[in-house]
DNA sequence: CTGAAAGCGCTAACAA
DNA sequence: TTGTTAGCGCTTTCAG
């Protein structure tokens, strides 16, 4: 690391910001009528107006969020809190959220938990502090500190991804179990006798629904849940290649596996791979969540598409119109298709000659 | 008097939020005291402070946020500019970002561009609505709007990634020239004549620098830089989809291309690798950034290793500095270096035998 | 249609 | 060490 001098020199203009009284002086009216231009242009006289319009053109006035926010009462700012904001499915669920709320005139304060349960508290204060208007949680359960959770603020909480047991918030997500039927259904229909499944973080209610709903099929179509290899994962890549070498550990290793996100998929298949394993030949792959680079990877990534970005958009507007409404709307399902590409096929022994390997 | 009109409500009241003055009247003090319980705990006595945070205790207060705002001039914001919230670059970076800045004790407010400089006066009213301290922007360019630009504030920012032209905030970036000069030294020293080059977006000045760096260096080694292959991109994978079509349609192929991002490089990569270009061997890729995914795709990515989370935290911790010290801090520049993978090789008609092709 | 005036909840002089 | 007293800048009755 290297240091750039740089000069220190630079006068910090203690310039006082422009209020709405100056605005008002200028244009020879009140504060009121200013206050009205802004908010409620048709009760102002056209002629009053104009002259506050102009004013606010030469002195360049912004109105101040904190004076405004108090009075009131509404910051037009929304908490998105999300688990890891490092996570590449987060990535543009998040421009979805963006994408709405900004069109109906929200701001978005990032709660990042970092996967760590003591910065919650952090945005519970917020939020009890008045600091939003509202709270998207991508979180997987509410956010609780200091003895209270964020819910008993009183103000409007829509769920993305996922609901919470017993919470009465609007949410949207896909169906984990719909979804992990067909992997399951898909896997077997391919031959696949043998199944691996590299899970998420403990106790994680996505997590929970794709292994649940990828069981039943399997039980469903006959074969014994309880032969199915677990790995502990955490939706993150470098817990696929843990799982990957446990795989390649493994004295009886299943020839297909299914992992609840596309970042472990894909660390998994490429760990396998530089051992030798071949996919899909040896070991067919399926993910969870579609991501970008799911196509890119070689070979390309059979994965359960998520909407990421329509799914986003859903939970933001869900919580705009709880804010704006007064009512909690509806919860949304939305449809999460099984894409089939080049990670999977019939099992080696059912498809090729047997060689050497 | 009885203060308390609504005694008998229940502790759960999101109609009235409790405030300082129900607190102090719980304790029996006076308002100052309670502020000072928090702000100077050291300016109250043993006694008065324990009976203040029983009171805030036993009613779950919450200092309102705008009120403080207003009132001490100061969010504990920080505004950060972001040109695209879904690009696989950033999300590491403000993971930093966010690292440093929550142990500071401030809080995220998220300014997503989506490539679009009209959504620029939006952030630029926010700065000037008092709504955060300071900003850090990683956008390439001043965000201006409503004919100001951001930095008419006179609020502390920082720039990440990218220094302005002129500008004279602290910034903390990686030397895109010299890394770029790497790539090309090591492209020449393998054997490569024939050199394409995938860009950023138009007059960005990241694109600008690892354009320029690389062409120098080109030009140093004895290749005419006007050779090189130019396709247009925009950091972002479908554009280097674009550019491997363009590869292949052209009548005489570089045996080496550099992409200024590695998500270009990763698609560009597959894109030709479907139509039967093999990589390394018929052409070497080199990447720029060093996402996670760019080490699990096949072959892994040649590319220059931007430390992303210390460049986050680097730039908050300066930001920090400004807001805290009053002075500007000095700028940083970080190192990032090249990491050989294997998307690079000796091009084919040195290192092999030629065959058809 | 407009202005005066009363705070929103909090902090910071200034007194006591 | 504590309380009193002004506002921070804005919106919003309530009169006029």
């Amino acid at each position: 690391m290297s240091v750039s001098a740089k000069k220190d020199k630079r006068r910090r203009s203690p310039r006082r910001p422009v209020t709405i009284h100056d605005v008002a002086a200028r244009a020879g009216v009140s504060t009121a009528t200013v206050s009205r231009t802004l908010a409620a242009p048709s009760l102002v006289s056209e002629e009053a107006r104009s002259r506050v319009l102009e004013a606010i053109r030469i002195t360049g006035y912004t109105p101040n969020m904190a004076a405004r926010n108090l009075r009131a009462r509404r910051s037009m700012m929304v908490l998105v809190v999300v688990p890891n904001i490092a996570n590449a499915f987060f990535a543009e669920v998040l421009r979805g959220i963006d994408d709405e709320l900004v069109a109906h005139g929200y701001g978005i304060i990032i709660g990042n938990l970092d996967n760590l349960t003591e910065r919650e508290a952090r945005y519970v204060d917020l939020v009890f502090a008045g600091q939003v208007d509202g709270a998207l949680l991508l979180s997987g359960h509410v956010p609780a500190g200091n003895g209270r959770l964020m819910s008993e603020a009183g103000l409007p909480i829509a769920t993305i991804c996922m609901e919470i047991p017993g919470a009465l918030f609007p949410s949207v997500m896909v169906d984990d179990q719909k979804s992990s039927r067909q992997v399951a259904e898909y896997l077997v229909s391919l031959g696949h006798r043998t199944f691996g499944y590299v899970s998420g973080p403990k106790g994680n209610r996505n997590d929970l629904g794709r292994r649940e709903g990828f069981a039943a099929a399997l039980a469903d179509a006959g074969f014994d849940p309880a032969r199915i290899s677990y790995w502990q994962g955490d939706f993150m890549v470098e817990s696929g290649v843990q799982a990957a070498h446990e795989f390649l550990a493994s004295p009886r290793r299943p020839t297909a596996v299914y992992a609840a996100s596309d970042s472990m998929a894909i660390s998994f298949m490429k760990t396998v791979m530089e051992a030798g394993v071949r996919v899909p030949d040896d070991v067919s792959v399926v993910g969870f969540d579609g991501i970008e680079f799911s196509e890119f990877v070689t070979p390309t990534l059979t994965t359960i598409q998520q909407p990421r970005n329509e799914i986003g958009r859903t939970g933001a507007r869900i919580l705009i119109e709880a804010l704006t409404s007064g009512n909690w709307p509806q919860s949304v399902r939305l449809e999460a298709p099984l894409i089939i590409r080049n990670s999977t096929a019939p099992p080696r022994a059912l498809g090729k000659a047997r060689r050497a390997g």
